[in-house]
DNA sequence: TACATTACTGACTCACCGGTCATTAACTCC
DNA sequence: GGAGTTAATGACCGGTGAGTCAGTAATGTA
């Protein structure tokens, strides 16, 4: 009669449950709210066995936050390659597809957390300006200069528009995760509405001709 | 010859004191990684005197927060009664002083401490939506609503509008949070700029009848 | 000046948590 | 099945910091 064995050596799997553990956790509770022991646990080892695979916390949140991020950043990047028509439209699909994935997935979540812990991991806070806050800006600020160029959108100032198409975005993920536990808020459109009529109505502002309404 | 004593009994003073040097340290280094006895030092005193005046971090931190935002509030109040005129103009203006105040002075700081923080105070997040957050957004979606009404701007969706006009300064604001210290951001506008071509921008959007350039 | 009151102090306790390492047990290969 | 390798374990260590409390000194009062 075999009966399970009490260990399991899974070497290979050990990373990347430890990583999904991880993510699950800083998410709920923040960085400095967890502690080690607890990722271990909901990853199914003792706390040994996180530090086998991570030299520390530190890395772990590291680790977690490239694993993330860096397939959110080659999207981004992927879309800014394809796509050949009006900026207004590939704008609009760009914001509505980045919402979906962050909405519903995790990648967005990182963010949200790296804006919280930032002042804490000034390294880390690097990396992350260095790898996902400047593409993105220099991608969006590319397409708007596109639409400029082509005539497409008004001669607008660069960085400001920038700043107005992400803003929105960052600041309903903030109040979700902050303020998100609250009914009170007053939210009666869903998400993707009010993102839709906020990019709306940027892009009036934005283009050359507006269509009538 | 009467020296000064060695200690003082400063009854009166302390509280203020305290929360003073609370909301220093706060802003600085955040809520966890302040030390109780860091605080009290600040303010003069020796940890057991901070822990005679409040009954713990939290409270402390609770207190400092109430304290700050009271200020902000009223302000804010003074704000809806004042002007009549151009709705846009009003807008721009109210815009610029509340990022003058918040650049400068702390009531600003305390709103984004309060986002980072949120999740680990419940109730004080409740208190702060329902004392800053939805006060907030009712006075500027009645200005809008105005403006809508008057014939000054075009009959666009209340709540993505709030939305569109309080989330750059937000964005801002908690950018420079997490982010300010790190140089290669590519910020070259000085904030002040950034938000005017901002609001610029949005208005652009908004008004019945745009202006020339 | 003597006594009573209490604001104030800071050394101490205690719980917590990141990180270690000697030991154990699962797996491999002959 | 036995010897060797190493993944996994969890008791343990050390640093840290929130909160305590017995004692001290400043102030009020008679």
């Amino acid at each position: 009669m075999s009966t399970a064995p009490v260990r399991q050596r899974r070497k290979d799997a050990r990373p990347q449950e430890l990583l999904d553990a991880a993510l699950a956790l800083f998410v709920e509770k923040g960085f400095a709210a967890t502690r080690s022991e607890e990722i271990a646990a909901r990853a199914g080892v003792a706390k040994g066995t996180l530090y086998r695979y991570y030299p520390s916390k530190d890395e772990l949140f590291k680790a977690m936050v490239r694993e993330n991020l860096s397939v959110h950043i080659a999207e981004s990047a992927a879309q800014a390659a394809q796509y050949e028509g009006a900026i207004a439209d590939l704008l609009t699909q760009m914001m509505r597809a980045w919402w979906a994935k962050v909405g519903h997935g995790n990648a967005g979540v990182v963010c949200t957390l790296m804006m919280v812990e930032a002042r804490h991991f000034p390294e880390l806070a690097r990396f992350y300006v260095d790898e996902v806050i400047t593409p993105s800006k220099m991608l969006i600020g590319g397409l708007v200069e596109r639409g400029i160029r082509s005539g497409e959108f008004r001669p607008v100032p660069l960085e400001a528009t920038v700043h107005m198409l992400i803003a929105p975005m960052m600041h309903m993920l903030l109040h979700e995760h902050s303020f998100g536990d609250l009914d009170g808020c007053g939210q009666t459109m869903s998400p993707e509405d009010l993102l839709d009529a906020q990019l709306a109505l940027l892009l009036h502002g934005l283009l050359a001709a507006p269509q009538g309404t």
